[in-house]
DNA sequence: GTGAAAGCGCTAACAT
DNA sequence: ATGTTAGCGCTTTCAC
């Protein structure tokens, strides 16, 4: 193995020359960096990663907490995972990967020093993790927003403010009667409080326009779909709008409406909250508001990394801000 | 930090004799072995993951490379995941996440001691990591089969076996014209060997029992899937059995059967080549051959394993033998 | 069965 | 601007 004695050694310097001309930690003359920048290419040295956390107590690693349960969309997983990795890379870190399954998970990588930061995923709002967290003194970001985050930076989408700008976009259409096909009742049952934000703006912002509202939460699959479809249509006072939150049924709401020969947007305007890609992939260019995962997974990155530059930094939740592509799944009420 | 000397203190004995209680690597009374547990249980000590790297030449640590590139079906790729995982922490192992978008990350892992090994997902048939990881000197195991392995470990899924099952069943039951929705023509134009391995396998059985055989690769959308059925249905020898090996096809496919009005399994039977809960979320209970992804990914952990213990021993490449689960799709070949 | 001590390869004072 | 050196916390000889 090339250690960096060996690097030294080649160019002609100390060691601690070599190791504050790659990391670039004090002045360096222009020529002996030079040296040492070839004296690494020629002999292909890299630094141990063990020998310099040990030195450094800095591992350029951070952990990152999966959920794997059943229920969870993995597409979206996988969209947070890239965010994650991506910007990691860019800070020189890289990512540890440890499961919701396995429990002392959190103190074996705090403990052990294996990583500078944790990342938890689909954190919910009471969540028996926070408070060994919290205790663990790493810097720690939980993407989703707890009732008591217990001091921990947060990060999350706003849903709150994504069901509003959904009613209202609606509601400048003309629509005063509009329908939510929601999440699965087992998601509100978990605790995840996303559904429980969109569902306090999509009630808040429909009072305060003068709307009716109407929810349906959905099981994912095709049957449920079409039971919420066949739900809000025997209401009273049929939607002429629907707000679809659930990636999962949104094909399937698409088609049940075809089914009944209910024409989008001629009949019904709709709206979809999911992430951009599912939007796009359906057969109609749907009006939608994105849930920008591998953003908020970026963002998660940046937090950890700028709580180690400055760990007495203020605690912050960031909530990232909706915004609205506009498809053609949307249109004007006809006045009847 | 609690150090391994504070544990010795504690304890009443030398930091060797701690080291070697916690590792169990030369003999220990049982009266110190409990002193020694009793103190790490009292003090709350960790060793250092650094300082054992350092000193022990072991990350206890795997590198694992997704593919996070558009096309690859995520569902699959997270399963890959729980598997590995799951499997490494049965070592004691955990992972380190990186992407394929990363050009050096190989080496990085390797050369910089993060790892003891690695795992490649997705390998392809002419693969260009391939030739890099052979040079890197650390254990890694290739998911997927390349034309040249260049002398590392392989594990997957035996698709031509599958291929070659799902033939034989329909045969069995009188099918004499089988019909093959295979994978999208990009995945075959990308040099994924399991597609080819699959297709030769179907070829290969078809012809072996006298049998009719057709072939549609077939986009993994809703129109794909419609084009491919009718596509079959016009053949002159109408197919009386489906395969399908297509997992986000299987729901248009079993749609648009129904569309025409072909009941399944009377008027054709249809297996599926899926990993297990496609199949199981179909409405009818299809008979299906499982693609164990999170079982590869459990062997792939355990041949790292394997080769750390015993660094010489022979190469080998695992094909994991397909299994077909009986559901109602498939039927007796009504005799016209 | 146990202890003492020499590194593992690096960083970061402390020198000059 | 550069060199010297004392650790970081652990494993593993070597010695008894």
């Amino acid at each position: 193995m090339v250690t960096i004695e060996d690097v030294a050694r080649h160019a002609g310097v100390a060691t601690s020359t070599v190791s504050y001309a790659l990391s670039g930690k004090r002045s360096i003359s222009e020529q002996t960096r030079q040296r040492v920048e070839r004296a690494v290419e020629e002999l292909g040295y890299r630094p141990h990663a063990g020998a310099r956390a040990l030195a450094s107590a800095r591992t350029n690693t951070l952990g990152l907490m999966l959920p794997l349960r059943p229920g969870v969309d993995v597409r979206v997983v996988m969209e947070f995972v890239t965010g994650i990795v991506t910007r990691a890379r860019a800070f020189d870190h890289d990512v540890l990967l440890v499961t919701q399954a396995e429990d002392a998970a959190l103190e074996r990588l705090a403990h052990g020093r294996m990583v500078d930061a944790l990342i938890l995923m689909d954190v919910e709002a009471a969540d028996s993790r926070l408070a060994r967290a919290a205790a663990l003194g790493s810097p720690t970001i939980l993407i989703g927003l707890p009732d008591d985050p217990q001091g921990l930076q947060c990060v999350d989408f706003d849903f709150a403010a994504a069901a509003r700008l959904a009613v209202r976009h609606l509601s400048d259409l003309g629509h005063t009667s509009i329908g939510l096909i929601g999440p699965p009742p087992s998601v509100v049952e978990r605790g995840t409080t996303f559904a429980e934000r969109l569902l306090a703006g999509f009630h808040g912002g429909a009072e305060r326009l003068g709307l009716t509202a109407h929810v349906e939460l959905t099981p994912p699959t095709h049957a449920g779909a079409l039971a919420a479809v066949e739900a809000l249509r025997r209401l009273d006072e049929t939607p002429t709008a629907l707000i679809v939150h659930n990636e999962a049924a949104l094909p399937s709401v698409v088609d049940s409406l075809q089914m009944h020969g209910v024409r989008i947007p001629a009949d019904v305007s709709l709206v979809a909250i999911c992430p951009a890609d599912v939007a796009q992939s359906q057969s109609q260019p749907i009006t939608f508001i994105d849930i920008p995962a591998e953003s908020i997974g970026a963002v998660a990155v940046e937090m950890a990394m700028a709580r180690l530059d400055r760990p007495d930094a203020p605690v912050e939740t960031r909530l990232l801000r909706p915004t609205l592509s506009e498809g053609s799944s949307t249109a004007p009420r006809l006045t009847p």
